[in-house]
DNA sequence: TATTTTTATCGTAATATTGCAATGTAATAT
DNA sequence: ATATTACATTGCAATATTACGATAAAAATA
């Protein structure tokens, strides 16, 4: 049908699913990419260096705003975008979290 | 458009977006996490677990099972899954990577 | 004021994802 | 041989995502 049944899942597990959709795009990597790089950046750098529609950026910037993993202050014309110190470590933690909880000597089978 | 413009991104940038599509479902997170608790499981204990119709779990192993982070090994009539380690560990690896990539003392604007 | 610059939003088309009933398949049990 | 058990696959409907042109809004500049 398209629509998940967040209803059957615990709270971390939508929560995980919807850090993970946000970062599930090679835009929005080059994106997170680029902030860690330059620190700032604004759409219209992104525009030029991704080769995507201005509109297109605009909705990828967007997606990442929403989870809060990045922050944009308004600056005269543009628009400053950077990353969310403490969303990003709050993102690290729940990934890290996950990816620590497996001990392979315990698996007998593979 | 609905199609990911791939050749503007670069291996890396398509290959983390990849494995991160395969977590952004809370249905995957859970099949993960029960692994990380049982080390072992088949697609019935899941459907009972999970809540969602057979032909469903079996679509989300699959695409977990394409991407490698988990394993299947026929077991007489059914099919034993567990995590790929070598494959877990390259993928921790992948996100630690672009997630200590990060410092914010060198942000001066958030 | 008119123009330019930068970004956001709307609308739309193409494609992808999610979920499941129905069906197919392969191994085991009766 | 037939039935049962466990999965995979197919086909379909509903919804989500991706991309972008067109347009709107807001600030800076001529």
């Amino acid at each position: 049908m398209g629509v998940t049944k967040s209803d059957l899942f615990t709270e971390t597990q939508n929560e995980l699913a919807n850090y993970a959709k946000v970062l599930a795009h090679p835009a929005r990597i080059a994106i997170i990419q680029f902030l860690l790089k330059t620190n700032t950046c604004c759409n219209s750098t992104l525009v030029e260096d991704l080769g995507l529609a201005q509109a297109t950026i605009s909705q990828h910037l967007k997606e990442l705003k929403n989870v809060g993993i990045i922050q944009g202050t308004v600056e005269g014309v543009s628009v400053n975008y950077c990353i969310n110190p403490e969303k990003w470590h709050y993102i690290k933690k729940m990934l890290s979290d996950l990816f620590d909880g497996y001990d392979p000597t315990y698996c007998s089978n593979c």
